[in-house]
DNA sequence: AATGAATGAGAGTTCATTCAT
DNA sequence: TATGAATGAACTCTCATTCAT
C-alpha cells in the first residue's frame, strides 16, 4: 500500500462551480460553512443532512450558503475531494518512511488505517459519495489506483514483486485495506488494528506479491 | 472464495416485522412489490427511491405496500436478507463444482462476480446499507464471512490453505471480491470480469493463502 | 335534575341504516362489533378510533363491519343513542326515589354523576359527537332538555319551584350538571362529587327555583 | 359573571413552541396563518381541518405555515390560549360597566354571548379542546373560573352574594352559561340570546346566587 | 456581503371503504 | 356469513432553493 500523492498537478477546488468569495470577510465566512458542513455531512449522513442544520451549525442564513455553493451535492464533492488529497498524503508520508519495498508497505496499510480510525466520520462520506456523486467516488478511487500503481512498478522492476498487472493488483489492495479497516476500525472497538491481524494481512499480502 | 451457505438453519425473512399475506393471491403480489423494490433501489439508491415508484413498478396501488411491509426501512432490510442468501447460496454452488482447492476458489470468485453482473442490486443496496441500517449491513458481512471461514479451515486441514488466522483472511478474500467486482463489473462495459484479470486476480490470492 | 325517561315511544336502533342480521350468529357477530366499537371510542376518541382498530378488537375481518354498519359513523351515532338512554334511564330511576322535589333533585342530579363515574368513557362520547354528528349531538340534549321540562312543569303546579320558563330552567340545570360533573368526576381523583360541593349545589339550584 | 380578567401577568404565547418572527413581513404573515386557523378551526373542527386549507385561507404556501407553528395541534393551542384571553377580556369590559352586583352579573353573561355569537370559534375549538389538548382546556376552564371567583367572593364580602363556596358557584355559572349560549347561540337562528330567555336566566341566577 | 421569508413539490404513511372469493 | 386484499385520496411535514431587502 504505496500510494504516493503526487500533489502539484491537482487541479484546485473547482473554481468554477464554486463562487469565490471576494473580501477576507467572505473567505472567512466560506470557510465556516464548509467546516460545518463537514460536521454535519459526516454525523448524519448526506440525507438526513440538510442545508439549514448546516448554516445553523455554521451561524450563518440560509441564503447565504447559496453564496458560495452551488448547491448541497456540490459541498459534497469538495468535501470528498479534500478527504481524498488527505489520505493519498497521509498514506505517502508513511510509506515514504520505511526503506524495503516490504517495510513500505507495511507502513502505507498502517497510515491507511490510522486515519480511518481519526476521521471515521471521512470514511463514511466517501461510502455515501456512490450514490450522491459518482464522479466524485470514481475520482477518489482512481488516484488511490494511480499512486498503488506507482509504487507497485517500481517494486517490480526492482524485483520485490513478481510481475503483474499492476492495475489489478492495485484494486485487490485496496479491497484488502478497505475491509480489514471496516472490519478492525470501525467496527472494532480499538483505535487500531491489532498488530497481530496486520501481520497476517502483511503476510497475506507479501506472498500474494510474490516477494 | 468458498463460500459455503449453510441453508437450513437460517431464520425466515423475519415474520413480526413484516405481514404475511394469507392468500395465494396476497402472496403473489407481496412478491411483486419486493421485487418491484429491488429494482428500483438498485436504480436509484435508498433516498432516490420511493414508495410511489416502487408501487408503481409493481402495478399496485401506493396503500397495498403497507399491507405487507412496515415501511420503506423495512423491505429495505428484508432485501438486505435476501440478497445475502442467495449471493451466499450461488457461491457455495459455484464452489461445490470445483474438484480441487484452487478450481473451487476460482468459481466461487467467479459465482461471485456473475451474481453481481446479474443482481448489481447486490453493491449499490449492500453499501447504502451502513446507513440505513447498520444492522443490517453487520449481518450481511459476517454471513458471508462465516462461510469464507469454513472453506479455508477445511482447506487447512488438508494443507492446501498455509496455516493462518481464517476470519482475517475471510476479510482480506471479501476486499478483494468487492473492489474487483466493483472496477470489472459495476464500472466496466462488460458483463464478465475479463478472463486475464481473473487470473492476475487468482494468481494473488493462491500465491497470499500460500498454496 | 328529574329527567324522566319515557322509553316506550322510542325509534329502535334505526332499522334503515344499519343492517339487520339474518340468522343468530349474525346477531351475535354484530353485537361483538358494537362492542368493541363503544370500547375504542371511548379509548381514543372518535378519529383516532379505526375501522381496522374495531374489528380487530372485535375478532373479525375488516368487511364484516360493514355488513352489519353503513359506516364509522353510523355506529357513532348508534352508540350515542344508546348511552342517551342509558344516562336518563339512570337518572329517572334516581330520582324517581325521592319523596319531596328537592330530594328528587338531589337524587337526580346524584345519579348523574354516579353515571358519569361508571361511564367517563361515555362522557368523552357525548361531546365528541358534536363534530361527528350534530344530529346525534341535538337528539341528546334535547331528550334530557324534555325529561327535565315535564318534572319541572309538575313542580311548578304544585307550588314547588316558582313559575318560569321550564325550557330555560332546563338548559341552566343541565350546564350545572355539566360543569360540575367534568370538574369533580372526570378531572377529580375521586369517584363522587363530595358531598360537601354537591350540597352547595343543590342550594345554588334550590333557590335558583325559587322553592 | 362577572370574570375579571388580570390581564397584566399573563404569559405571552409561548415563545419557544412557536418560532417568532424576526421581520415585519413575517409578523404580517403569521397573524395571517393564524386567522386562518381560527376560521377553518372553527367551521369544520380539528380534524376535518387541514394544514392545506388553513394555508389557503391565508393565502400562503404550505411550507410557510412551518416557519411560524410547529404543528397543526400547536397553533391549535395558541388559538385556544387566544380565545381565552380575548373572552375574558370581553367578560371583564362588559361587566364593569354595571353598577349594582345585579347589572354586572347580567351585563357580563350578555358580554359573554355576544362574543360566543362574533366568534363561534370559541364553543367549537374549546369542546374539541378535550380530544386534543387537554392541558389547553384545563388552563380555560381554570382561567375563567379565577376571574368568576374573585367577583363573587367581592360579593360576598358587600353582602350581594350570599355566602357560599366561590368555587363551586363559579362552576356552576360557567356551566349555565355554557349551555344557554350553545341553545340559543349555536343553535337558534338568532344572533342574540332573546331578552326574555335572558330575563329568566338572570332570574334564576340572582336567587340561586341568594341575592 | 448577508439575511431570512417564502415557495411548492414531494416525501412516507393512514384509513374508510369496496369487492372478489 | 365472512374474509382480507386492494384501493387511492388525503393527510402532516420536510427541505433545497429563490429572492426581495
Amino acid at each position: 500500500m504505496t500510494a504516493g500523492a503526487r500533489t502539484p498537478a491537482e487541479p484546485a477546488p473547482a473554481g468554477d462551480t464554486s463562487r469565490v468569495p471576494r473580501t477576507a470577510r467572505g473567505t472567512r465566512t466560506r470557510q465556516k460553512v464548509l467546516e460545518a458542513a463537514e460536521l454535519i455531512f459526516a454525523a448524519l449522513g448526506y440525507h438526513e443532512a440538510s442545508i439549514v442544520k448546516i448554516t445553523e451549525a455554521a451561524g450563518v442564513a440560509q441564503g447565504t450558503f447559496y453564496l458560495y455553493f452551488a448547491g448541497k451535492q456540490q459541498v459534497f464533492e469538495e468535501l470528498v475531494e479534500d478527504l481524498n488529497r488527505r489520505v493519498r498524503h497521509a498514506m505517502a508520508e508513511g510509506s515514504s518512511k520505511g526503506t524495503t519495498r516490504s517495510e513500505k508497505e507495511r507502513l502505507g496499510f498502517q497510515a491507511f488505517f490510522r486515519f480511518t480510525a481519526e476521521h471515521p466520520a471521512l470514511y463514511r462520506i466517501i461510502r455515501q459519495a456512490e450514490f450522491v456523486s459518482p464522479r466524485a467516488l470514481h475520482l477518489h478511487y482512481e488516484r488511490l489506483v494511480d499512486g498503488y500503481i506507482l509504487g507497485l512498478r517500481a517494486a517490480m522492476q526492482t524485483g520485490e514483486v513478481a510481475p503483474a498487472d499492476p492495475e489489478v493488483l492495485a484494486w485487490a489492495l485496496m479491497g484488502v485495506g478497505e475491509l480489514i479497516g471496516m472490519r478492525w476500525i470501525l467496527w472494532g472497538t480499538s483505535k487500531e488494528v491489532p498488530p497481530d491481524v496486520l501481520d497476517e494481512v502483511m503476510t497475506f499480502v507479501r506472498r500474494g506479491l510474490g516477494a
